[in-house]
DNA sequence: TCTGGGGTCCTCAATCTG
DNA sequence: TCTGCAGATTGAGGACCC
């Protein structure tokens, strides 16, 4: 699903179709998470800086993500994924692997497409939503296909025309070549995926190192064995936070530590988990990172044991200058507890660590919340007189909200004090109104891109 | 103008273990 | 007991992805 935020911005704001919307962090220090396809004629892309943004579009709706009603959409489509296959490879909120060939769902071409197209039909009557879908005989060509057939399209890639295809492409097509492997390669005077290939394995195990030297050679022979797999397993929880303004109070930075720790545990435990490794993350005032990590005899998800861990290891850096991110994250991941035993005892100590939610909001914010927080642009809201209807925008004690809804026209807007006590936070409504014996939430997306692999066989 | 958050995997060096 | 070595583990950093 390409543009998967702001499509669904789009189809929750009728007053937003075919305008340009930008969803991200609209922080001094916040980057852009998706902006939409009219958004990007005006040269707005994803990690872009906001700030950038609003030079580039200063007249698009600038809204922060709303992860709740994105993952009960995501939850939808893969949904609909199963139904195909119970292989189903999820890489994000967004995009997911479905293996068709395995259990016969699709084997050949004209079953491959007729399934994909069903798939497109499926996705947008459950959410209202567009999805790609590529189809091809592996993992990395599905992935392209599904990028070529953005926005809103079906791509099949046909057996035996692979390295034909490939070949004049970019190295930057190939998955796994980003910014730093892309100049390597230009450095080296490769520059399509055909020269990868004519270079050799052995002067691309030269040039990148031997994982990633043999699996780009096999990638430009079109060679990509990799199964898909359902059920992966996390290998590490973290949290980190930017702020807005550089610290540099040291016992200031050893409380936000603290409070990370938390987040992290209470992430930790919501997932049934416990890890063995603490991992601090410290982003200096340059831009400069570092990470110290220290491995625990045992797995570990008691509080005071990852906060005790990550003050020892803030204790060895240096932060005068100030830093500008924190993080603190824990791998080396089990799902059981060697401490079990001791975790009475810890009770006993006086911990006080409240298995509350894991609020976006740090909950020190949440005590003393400026209107930008509390009424989030985009966030949705509701008025006793005027019903549902999300933020437009709030600072100097006011809240403008537009009221519509997905089913409805384009809303009015009104403006309100801060503290108007008719004006409430609500839930997301579903993009798709829901009939009698649904029993999912509904609503959802941009353009959805499933990757369908391997899609064809015999070839 | 600056550059988020949550992950994965790889590499390399130092250290530990048998 | 010392030495040498191989392999595993640990810690740090970098690249990449969405």
């Amino acid at each position: 699903m390409d543009a998967f935020y702001a499509s669904v911005e789009q189809a929750s704001k009728p007053s937003l179709r075919g305008k340009a919307v930008v969803v991200g962090g609209l922080g001094p220090r916040g980057v852009v998470a998706t902006a939409s396809y009219e958004a990007r004629v005006f040269g707005v892309h994803s990690a872009m800086p906001t700030a950038q943004a609003r030079r580039l579009a200063p007249n698009a709706a600038y809204l922060v993500p709303r992860f709740g009603i994105y993952r009960e959409i995501s939850e939808q489509v893969m949904a609909l994924l199963r139904e195909l296959s119970p292989l189903v490879e999820p890489l994000s909120l967004d995009e997911a692997f479905v293996d068709l060939e395995a259990v016969g769902a699709a084997w050949d071409e004209q079953s491959a497409r007729l399934v994909g197209t069903k798939l497109r039909a499926d996705i947008r009557a459950v959410t209202g939503l567009a999805g790609s879908v590529g189809l091809a005989a592996s993992k990395m060509l599905a992935k392209i296909a599904s990028e070529q057939a953005k926005p809103d399209g079906l791509v099949l890639i046909e057996p035996g025309t692979e390295r034909a295809m490939l070949g004049p492409m970019p190295v930057r097509t190939l998955p796994g070549v980003g910014p730093a492997t892309g100049d390597h390669l230009r450095r080296a005077g490769i520059h399509t995926v055909d020269e990868i290939a004519e270079a050799g394995e052995d002067e691309l195990v030269r040039l990148l190192g031997k994982a990633h030297g043999h699996a780009l050679y096999a990638m430009a022979l079109a060679h990509d064995e990799r199964p898909v797999v359902a059920e992966r397993e996390a290998k590490s929880v973290s949290v980190e936070d930017t702020y807005d303004v550089d610290i540099h109070d040291r016992v200031r930075v050893g409380l936000e530590v603290q409070r990370l720790a938390d987040r992290c545990v209470r992430r930790l435990r919501g997932a049934g988990l416990s890890g063995r490794t603490i991992v601090l993350k410290v982003r200096r005032y340059d831009f400069s990172t570092l990470t110290r990590s220290e491995t625990l005899r045992g797995p570990t998800d008691d509080p005071a044991v990852v906060r005790e861990a990550a003050a020892r290891l803030l204790d060895a850096v240096d932060t005068t200058g100030g830093v500008r991110l924190l993080g603190v994250g824990v791998s080396g991941l089990a799902d059981y507890t060697q401490e079990d035993l001791f975790a009475q005892a810890a009770g006993e100590r006086g911990e006080r660590f409240e298995e509350e939610e894991d609020h976006d909001e740090p909950a020190e914010e949440r005590a003393v919340v400026p209107a930008e927080r509390r009424w989030a642009a985009g966030h949705d809201v509701r008025h006793v007189e005027y019903g549902h209807g999300w933020v437009q925008g709030s600072g100097l004690g006011r809240v403008t909200v537009r009221f519509e809804t997905p089913e409805s026209e384009p809303g009015r807007v009104r403006t309100f004090r801060v503290d108007d006590p008719g004006l409430e936070a609500a839930e997301p409504l579903p993009l798709v109104a829901r009939r009698p014996g649904d029993s999912g939430a509904g609503g959802r997306e941009g353009e959805g891109d499933s990757g369908v692999a391997p899609a064809v066989s015999g070839g």
